[in-house]
DNA sequence: ATCCTCGATGTAAACGGTTACAGTCGAAGG
DNA sequence: CCTTCGACTGTAACCGTTTACATCGAGGAT
């Protein structure tokens, strides 16, 4: 069943069926509503194909991310997927493309499917896109290549390492070790900037290390036993993520190290199982949802105007915050915190 | 650019072209080469609207859930995610329908768009779904309808519910509490009769009290308060959901009743912070993303063959696993478990 | 009464592929 | 040398819409 069908029924032409269904031009309200009775009553739907090339317009926004799991993702997609249903588009996912030819299959099988694209390659060079090759805007998430057209997305990972630095310094801290996360990680490689930049402007009486680790909750894990054998042994923890939080901290309960009151702990990102562990753990919030409503949003204006905007980059400002994870440190004595318990930004991948 | 300007450069005939692409028809090999390196030249991507348009196909399989973030569904994602590539198809998703109309809505949208549907509705009447009406294969989620040709799939929640009945039972308790879910919701139910058919079989010496909730943590927490007061106090109490048993076990610990000392409690779902509760929650692990790689496979089937097998239901089975929040009961004298800690189904949505 | 204008509708050409069918051509068979 | 056959390739119809443009009347202006 096709315009056809419905026209002749309707004893019209597929043109009028068309201007009544798409409802941009004007139709006698009588013709409207004789067509309208017809696709009632044949429950004819048009073909979203056929539309597609003949409009050029897909109605659909192509989401490429690393993963689709773990609270991370699952945040982002909730907020990809509110902001594109708002709009009217559709949302066609594609999640775990790890090399980059296999990002350039995917992104030509996507050509003529989408209006536009949201990407978020933490892992790829994210050179392998040529603008042209596309045709669509692009939003990028958490990385930008500088010489394209791309909007850019992401968050203050620096501010909010800076942010808990100065919180834990505020506590008297004085030796902060950071658990760092996988090399090539965007996020990870800011929040471990923002977190020595701050250090570096705490003044030389606080010490830092930065222990490697991968975002991982057995890397954190692994990290807080070496953390508890460690001699002088720091006073807090700082881990790049959640996830490592969480390992860590279950590795100095094993080691028999009280939280917070032998050494705090402090992760980033605000998973939902940091309300939940005991101590429930300070941490950074990322508004990740927010973020993927703005990639929609930018996306959008790419489709509906010219590219006008090319290559803006933005930056989504983070919160701390406090639970029960830090406590002060009285072995030094404390200094005044500086108020840096606010905003500032970061954000992470894998839960 | 388009399948002809690529014909033209090759010196050979758009249909060629084509079948080069296709790879399902025999060309020369010389031919082959020729138009490949045409098209890496041109950098030429098929549009894929026409392709679906002229070939009937769109290698896209529709998903629609109730919602999309939060644990279940994520990982029910990730399996359907996986298997979709695996099989080399795209995934277009629709999180968040609430009413009929909606739903009809949305379903027609998507004609021309999808070459199969995963659909899943706890709260809409599934019977808003007609077959002819969509043209393609349905496979159902956690719910079935009976009169049609679709194929259902779910897991075994009244198994599950039973299992951990038997395994409460078996540690001597004899005043368990259930903790139900949102009325309406197929999963809710079918752990409430699971539970109470296992407890009737238990004996009469077993008594069960089923307090009403809805899935949310401060609906537990509501219920783990009165719970709490209540005299004589229930030695054991079952959540139907993870996330219930979660709010309940803030509350018990706000009212200082230790547990599993005092009290026994067990949820359903297996959500990560299960894990990470102290102490850990023995719960019902629910096989999520294998049910989204199944729901998949069934699609697919229907997709690749004529529509021979209709209206099949599947259930998957569920595992108990044991944590720290369970532990014997004394005031009466244990009866010895009977092997209850298998396999037995089970699982829910809104996490 | 004739001409114009303008709104409502119809006609038909895209849109960019796939594929049934027809055609070509060299090799093998007679 | 003429057919026959089969492997390749080309021609063109078709997939189901949208939309630029043509058409058609009716009413107003002259």
């Amino acid at each position: 069943m096709n315009v056809r069908t419905v026209a002749a029924r309707a004893g019209v032409s597929t043109a009028t069926v068309s201007r009544v269904l798409n409802g941009k031009e004007v139709v006698t309200e009588a013709t409207r509503e004789k067509v309208l009775a017809v696709v009632k009553e044949l429950g004819y739907a048009p073909h979203q194909a056929a539309r597609s090339l003949a409009a050029r317009r897909t109605d659909t926004i192509g989401v490429v991310l690393p993963d689709l799991h773990g609270e991370f993702y699952s945040e982002l997609l909730r907020g990809l997927s509110l902001a594109a249903r708002r709009e009217g588009f559709h949302l066609l996912v594609s999640g775990s493309h790890s090399d980059r030819g296999e990002v350039q299959a995917l992104l030509g099988a996507l050509r003529g499917r989408v209006d536009a694209l949201v990407l978020m390659f933490p892992d790829v060079d994210p050179r392998v896109l040529s603008a042209p090759l596309l045709g669509v805007p692009v939003v990028l998430l958490d990385c930008s290549v500088p010489g394209q057209p791309f909007h850019s997305l992401g968050i203050d990972n620096r501010g909010g390492a800076a942010a808990v630095v100065r919180h834990l310094v505020g506590l008297g801290h004085r030796r902060i070790v950071f658990l760092g996360g996988p090399k090539g990680n965007l996020d990870a490689e800011e929040r471990r900037r923002g977190f020595l930049a701050a250090v570096a402007e705490a003044g030389a009486e606080v010490k830092a290390t930065v222990l490697p680790g991968d975002f991982s909750e057995r890397a954190g894990h692994a990290a807080g036993a070496r953390i508890a054998a460690r001699r002088p042994r720091p006073t807090a923890v700082f881990a790049a993520n959640d996830a490592m939080a969480l390992g860590c901290l279950q590795a100095l309960r094993e080691a028999a190290v009280a939280v917070p009151e032998e050494i705090s702990l402090v992760g980033f990102d605000d998973i939902p199982a940091a309300r939940h562990v005991q101590p429930p753990l300070t941490t950074v919030r990322v508004p990740i949802a927010e973020l993927g409503e703005l990639a929609i949003a930018r996306a959008l204006e790419g489709v509906r105007q010219e590219p006008t905007t090319r290559g803006r980059e933005e930056r989504l400002p983070v919160t701390l915050v406090e639970r029960a994870s830090c406590a002060p440190q009285r072995e030094q004595k404390p200094r005044p915190e500086r108020g840096a318990d606010g905003s500032q930004p970061t954000r992470r991948r894998r839960t």
